[in-house]
DNA sequence: CGATGTATCCAAAGCGATTTCAAATTCCAG
DNA sequence: CTGGAATTTGAAATCGCTTTGGATACATCG
C-alpha cells in the first residue's frame, strides 16, 4: 500500500493525500478525516526512504559507540534516546568504531551519504579534534559532555566538578583526610573536572592533596577492586573513597571487606551513580552513598535539544549543566 | 556531490558510473579506474536514501530494546553486531518499548514504512507471539536465543541447558546437595532450558531436586544479593550457587562474605560469564568458576546469519546451537 | 454583476539513486 | 570490406514521496 494506491483508492491526488496525512492546512476537515481513516483502515505508512529523499531529511541520529567503552552506561543512555526520539519517529542509528581515526571516517560516511541528520558525541576531550571535523562537514551534533573548544557547539553535562567537590567535601567534613579518588581515563573531560572538583574541596579546607590517592582507570569492577586493594594495602591508607561509577563501587567494595574492614564503619565511601535499574543503591548492604545524576535522563534530554537544534535554535543556546544530588546513606561515616 | 555531478564531471553518464561504482561487469576496466578514482578524490558517496528507495533495500537491520531489559548484555550484544555489519554498510536501527504489544507495534512500523530489512528479536519465549507477527509481516528476522514455534524461523543459540546441567553435575560431583540456582525470569526459553538442565544433573545421579534452591529474577547484582541472602539465611543453607550472570554472582559474592562465608571454601559458586570486557572472572578474588559464551561473538554471528537469510538461505536451515565452555577457578571447591 | 479573495484540490516536477532497453562502438571471422 | 557478435555506453523509466504552481469552485464585496 503506497500513497499512489491509497490516492486512487479515495479518489483523491497524491498531494492531497500527502497534505492530509502531513497536516498541512489547505485541506478540508472532511477529507482530512476520511484519508486518516483510510490511512488507519488500510495500514498505510509513508515508506521511509522516499520521504526522505523527498524531504532530504534523513530522520535518523547517529551515534558511535567505541568498542572498548562499552560500559553500562551506554546503553542507558541509549534507551534515554531512543524513548524520547521514537515519538518523532526518528530512527537512532548505531555504529561502533575502535579507533578515534574510525570515528571520523564514520562521520564522513554519514555526513557524505546523508544517512543522518545529527550526530550525538559522548566522552569528549577539552580538545576534541571530531568538534572540528563535525563542523567542517556541516553535521550537527550535540556533546554529551563538555568541551573547550572555541567553535559553538550544543552541550549537555553534569556539574562533575561540584558533584565531587561535594562528595569530597562531605568526606572532609566527616573527619576523613586520606580519601582515594578513583577517577576515569586520564584526558576525558569528566575525569579533569572530578579531578577539579576533589582538589577544591581540599584546598577550600586549607588540606593538602596526596597524589598517590588519585587513580585513573575505566569504570569496571575490576579496576576498583584492584585499585582499591592497592591502595589499601599501602601504609597510610585511605579511609575514604570516592568512586567513579557504581561498578568501581562494587569493586571497591569487595576490597575493602577483602581487607577484612567494614565499609560505612572503618571506611567510608561515596560513590557516583548513573542511576541504573539493576543496580540499585538503597538495596546494597550497607547502603551506598551516592552523587546521582540518571544518565537516561540525559540521553532523552540529548534527544530533545538535538531536536531543537535541528528546528533552528543556535547550537550557542544550548548549554545545559545538570546539577547532581548527593544522597547520603550508611556507607559513610565518621572517620574513626 | 551526487551521480549527477560525478557523472558529468567525468564526462560519462550517470549509468555508467553508477554501474563502474557497483561493480557490474559491462563497465570497461579504464574507465572503472577512471570512476572510482574521481569519487574518491571528490569525497562521492551515493546519498543512502536514494539508493534505498531505488534498490528497495533498506540496508538496516532492527533490533527492538524492552527498557527493562537494558542489561549490560544488550550492549554487547549490540556491539556484536554493529561490528559485523559495518563492513556491509548496513544500519543498525534500534528502537525502545516498554511493552510486548509497543514492540509489536513497532514491527508493523517497520514494516510497513520499509524502515529495515531484518530484525533480531531478542529473549524469545517457547511460545513467542512475535513470531507469528513478524511471519505475516514477512519481515525476515533471527531469534538469539530459541522458540518453539512451528513456523519456520532462524535462530543462534547457546547451550544453556547443556552448560547448567555440567556446572550442576561438577557441583554435585564435588558432593554438594544443595545448590542453589538463580535462574533468569520465568517463561523465558533459556529459563526453562537451564532449569532442564540443572534437573537433569540430578536426575542423572538420583538426587532430588529441592524446589526451596530455585529461584527466578532478573540479573541484577541486587536479585543475586536478595536472593542468597534470603536462602543462606535458611536451614539448610545451600553449599553451592549456580548463579545466571556475572552482575547476579557480584551480588551472591556479597551475600556469602555478608554471612561470614568465605566463598571457594564454604561455599562454591559457579556462574554463567557473558565475556564482558569490565567484569573478568579471571581477576576476581577468588577467581570465578564460570561456563562462559561470549554474547559479543554471538552478535556478531547473528549479524552474519541475517545477512545469509537475506541472501536467500532458507530459514529452516540457519539454526546454530553453540556449545558453552565450563571453566573451572577457585570459586568451587569439595562440600565440607 | 464583475472583481477579488479564499478554500480545496490536482498535475507535474523534483529528490538521487538503480535498472531496463537500446544504441554506439569495437572486434573478428568470412 | 562487411556483417554479426561482443563489448561498452546512455536515455529514460522507476522507486514513492513532497512540494511548487496552478486550477476550480464558491463566497464576499463594492
Amino acid at each position: 500500500m503506497n500513497l499512489k494506491q491509497l490516492a486512487s483508492e479515495l479518489g483523491l491526488s497524491q498531494t492531497t493525500v500527502s497534505r492530509a496525512l502531513n497536516g498541512y492546512p489547505e485541506v478540508s476537515e472532511a477529507t482530512r478525516r476520511r484519508v486518516t481513516e483510510a490511512a488507519a483502515r488500510l495500514g498505510y505508512r509513508p515508506n521511509a526512504s522516499a520521504r526522505r529523499l523527498a524531504t532530504g531529511r534523513a530522520g535518523a541520529f547517529g551515534w558511535v559507540l567505541h568498542n572498548n567503552a562499552y560500559g553500562p552506561h551506554t546503553v542507558e543512555f541509549l534507551g534515554g534516546l531512543a524513548e524520547r526520539l521514537i515519538h518523532d519517529e526518528i530512527d537512532i542509528l548505531v555504529s561502533t568504531v575502535t579507533t578515534e581515526d574510525e570515528e571520523i571516517a564514520a562521520y564522513h560516511r554519514a555526513a557524505a551519504s546523508k544517512r543522518v541528520d545529527a550526530v550525538v558525541l559522548a566522552s569528549p576531550y577539552p580538545n576534541d579534534r571530531r568538534i572540528s571535523v563535525l563542523n567542517e562537514l556541516k553535521l550537527p551534533f550535540i556533546l554529551h559532555g563538555r568541551s573547550e573548544s572555541a567553535l559553538p557547539h550544543a552541550w549537555l553535562d553534569i556539574d562533575n566538578a561540584g558533584a565531587t567537590e561535594r562528595a569530597t567535601a562531605h568526606l572532609l567534613d566527616l573527619g576523613h583526610r586520606r580519601i582515594a579518588l578513583l577517577n576515569g581515563p586520564r584526558g576525558m573531560t569528566f575525569t579533569i573536572h572530578r579531578e577539579a572538583g576533589y582538589r577544591a574541596a581540599f584546598a577550600a579546607r586549607g588540606e593538602p592533596v596526596n597524589p598517590a590517592f588519585l587513580v585513573n582507570s575505566v569504570f569496571t569492577d575490576e579496576m576498583g577492586f584492584r585499585n582499591a586493594q592497592r591502595m589499601l594495602e599501602r601504609t597510610p591508607s585511605p579511609t575514604a573513597f570516592v568512586a567513579g561509577s557504581m561498578m568501581t563501587a562494587l569493586g571497591v567494595f569487595r576490597a575493602i571487606r577483602s581487607a577484612g574492614l567494614v565499609l560505612g564503619r572503618d571506611v567510608s565511601m561515596i560513590a557516583h551513580d548513573d542511576v541504573f535499574p539493576y543496580l540499585n543503591a538503597d538495596n546494597m548492604v550497607p547502603s551506598m552513598s551516592t552523587t546521582r545524576s540518571s544518565i537516561r535522563a540525559a540521553g532523552t534530554r540529548v534527544a530533545e535539544l538535538l531536536t531543537q537544534l535541528l528546528a533552528g535554535k543556535p547550537a550557542s543556546e544550548i548549554h545545559e549543566l545538570w546539577p547532581v544530588d548527593l544522597v547520603l546513606r550508611e556507607s559513610t561515616g565518621p572517620k574513626l
